[in-house]
This record gives structure tokens, C-alpha cells and sequence, in this order.
DNA sequence: CAGTGGATGCTCT
DNA sequence: GAGCATCCACTGT
């Protein structure tokens, strides 16, 4: 299995991080679920250079950029920057293995499955807000290995056809399952 | 099941 | 003023 490397290729970071463990307080689970965004990409919220949201991007890597997103969810990201660079990878779900009950608490619901499925409800799972952005990342590693599949992003309108989503084919807490660009 | 639309706040044009 | 890396309730099969 490859190394995790937060400093080198966004993309190979996203397709690595699948499998490790994420805690917050103690609360937190497997990552099953990522999504690459790197500076080059019209998609990237670290294209159009660094403002003061996007800050976070451009600082060291292995520490949290949180957005919020259309007014309502905070989004996770680890940053994985090159030198100079302003890259991440977002979050889009997570196994629960850490602090299930305080999850529940927090998303009224009780179903596992559905407590940190989509980046929206992964970060309130974890009680993710912007006082987060900067912070180090804990991260565990992998206790087994898994499947790693590639595959198009979800709900973007640019850069559609980059194959940068990652996820497990196995678990059953993703979001939804991988999808391909059509070949031609 | 699938499809639609509202909530909501911040960034950029 | 538009658009957005979203989610949920609601509708109709």
C-alpha cells in the first residue's frame, strides 16, 4: 500500500487517505469517501488564487480548511499542498468508529450508515466549524487494506471530467457509488 | 424508488 | 446579483 504523503500530489493523497482513521475529540471514523481539488482545477476553490476564505489551502499541509457551502454545511478538507501550492482533499464520508453516540446527538438520526455519508453530514458529525481551519489533523493509520476505486466528482459544474473522487466499493458509507466518465 | 425545489450565507462579478 | 465542492422534505410513480 502506498505511503501517505499530504506534501506531494493531491490526487495520489485523496486515493491514500482511504482507509485511515479521522478523529476530532475523539469522534470520528474511517474515511471512505475523498475528492481531490488542486490549484490548477477551474473546480478548486484555490484557482483563482488565495483569498481570505481560501487561506487555509495555501498553508501547510495535514491541518483542516472548513468552508461552509451554500450557506448551511461546513465542508472538511486536509490540506494537501505542494510547496506553493494551494491544494486539498474534501472529506465526503466517513465509517463511524469514534464517538458514535455523540454523532447521533448531533445529527438526530440513529442509522450508522447515513451519520457521516455526504460532506455536508460528515461535518456535522463532527461538529466541523471554521474555529477547525488550521488545525493539525489526526489522523490513524489503515487496520486493513481495502479497495480503492476512481471515479468522476460529485456536484461540481467544472472540471467535470476529472476522475478525482475516491472511494471504498465495499463500504456501504459512501455516498453514492463510483461512477466513470463515458469512454469514447 | 426518482425528480424537484427551498433553505441559507458568503464570495466573486 | 448570481452562483455555489449540499441536504432534506416533499411530490409522484
Amino acid at each position: 500500500m502506498s505511503e501517505l504523503d499530504l506534501a506531494g500530489d493531491p490526487v495520489a493523497a485523496a486515493r491514500d487517505l482511504i482507509g485511515w482513521t479521522l478523529a476530532i475529540d475523539g469522534v470520528g471514523g474511517v474515511i471512505v469517501e475523498t475528492e481531490a481539488y488542486r490549484e490548477d482545477d477551474p473546480a478548486s476553490h484555490s484557482h483563482r488564487g488565495r483569498t481570505v476564505r481560501t487561506a487555509p489551502m495555501f498553508g501547510p499541509p495535514g491541518r483542516f480548511y472548513v468552508y461552509r457551502s451554500y450557506g448551511i454545511h461546513w465542508c472538511v478538507n486536509i490540506v494537501c499542498s505542494p510547496p506553493g501550492r494551494g491544494a486539498a482533499v474534501l472529506l465526503r464520508a466517513l465509517e463511524p468508529t469514534l464517538g458514535l453516540e455523540r454523532m447521533r446527538e448531533r445529527r438526530g438520526i440513529a442509522d450508522s450508515h447515513r451519520l457521516a455519508r455526504g460532506p455536508g453530514n460528515l461535518g456535522a458529525a463532527l461538529a466541523a466549524g471554521p474555529e477547525l481551519n488550521g488545525a493539525v489533523v489526526d489522523l490513524r493509520p489503515p487496520q486493513r487494506r481495502r479497495r480503492v476505486a476512481a471515479g468522476l466528482r460529485i456536484g461540481i459544474t467544472k472540471a467535470i471530467d476529472r476522475e478525482w473522487r475516491f472511494a471504498d466499493p465495499d463500504s456501504p458509507f459512501v455516498s453514492r457509488p463510483i461512477s466513470s466518465r463515458p469512454r469514447g
